[in-house]
DNA sequence: AGCGTATATTTGTTTTTCCATATATAAGCT
DNA sequence: AGCTTATATATGGAAAAACAAATATACGCT
């Protein structure tokens, strides 16, 4: 991935905010997703397959939900950039809708 | 400056060719953008315009020509993303076509 | 079948590019 | 000093291209 490629991923808001919070929260499922950001389905399935061509995201399937994580093999220039941001970005907002969204999937517990 | 403003501003090929560069060579002229670029005075010109309307860049007139540098009160994590950047990406063709160029500019001794 | 997810198409908007022109400084001449 | 010419840069407007939103449709698992 070039840097121009990686910009072009984030110059979206709603990449950058389903990346940043994905980032935050660890791994979220789309409906996640849809609940934190307001969004429909489609408009987020679309920026997430993008972020995942490129090798940003990584999908595990669990049961009927689709699971997306940061890219388990980062380069460390990436990362570092999207560390930067998330120093700027204010998600709390987002991550309260998490909490008091309906039928959450269950998820694994959580090392560490 | 959001992070989705600075990656906008970023995720053109254009603007981020100049502002590495610019940043590589500390300042640098629009006719020594033309040169290492190859692009037109008027794209040079524009894509400059919207980078120091965003306080990426800064500029100064000597005579006839208005040398461009990264803004000297630039936020620390702008700062880091930009050379983050600047890591992956190789620029030595774009200095080369510098120091080949005629009519350059006769430049102030840097310090350092 | 029903739910979660993905893709395709259309439509509307923004961005980029190019051209022509405008502005600003400099240099040379009378 | 005033005038002309040349160079450097900026800007306005139109055409072209890229992008995103919305809608509809399809796929795949349970």
């Amino acid at each position: 991935m070039s840097p121009l490629e990686l910009f072009k991923a984030l110059s979206d808001h709603t990449r950058l905010q389903s990346l940043l919070l994905i980032q935050k929260e660890h791994e979220l499922c789309v409906c996640e997703l849809m609940a934190a950001l307001e969004l429909s389905q489609p408009k987020v399935s679309r920026h997430l397959a993008l972020l995942r061509e490129i090798e940003l995201l990584e999908t595990e399937r669990r049961g009927q939900w689709v699971f997306y994580r940061l890219s388990s093999r980062l380069e460390d220039w990436v990362h570092n950039i999207i560390v930067q941001a998330n120093t700027q970005q204010d998600l709390s907002e987002l991550s309260h809708r998490l909490l008091n969204m309906g039928d959450r999937p269950e998820r694994l517990q959580q090392c560490c």
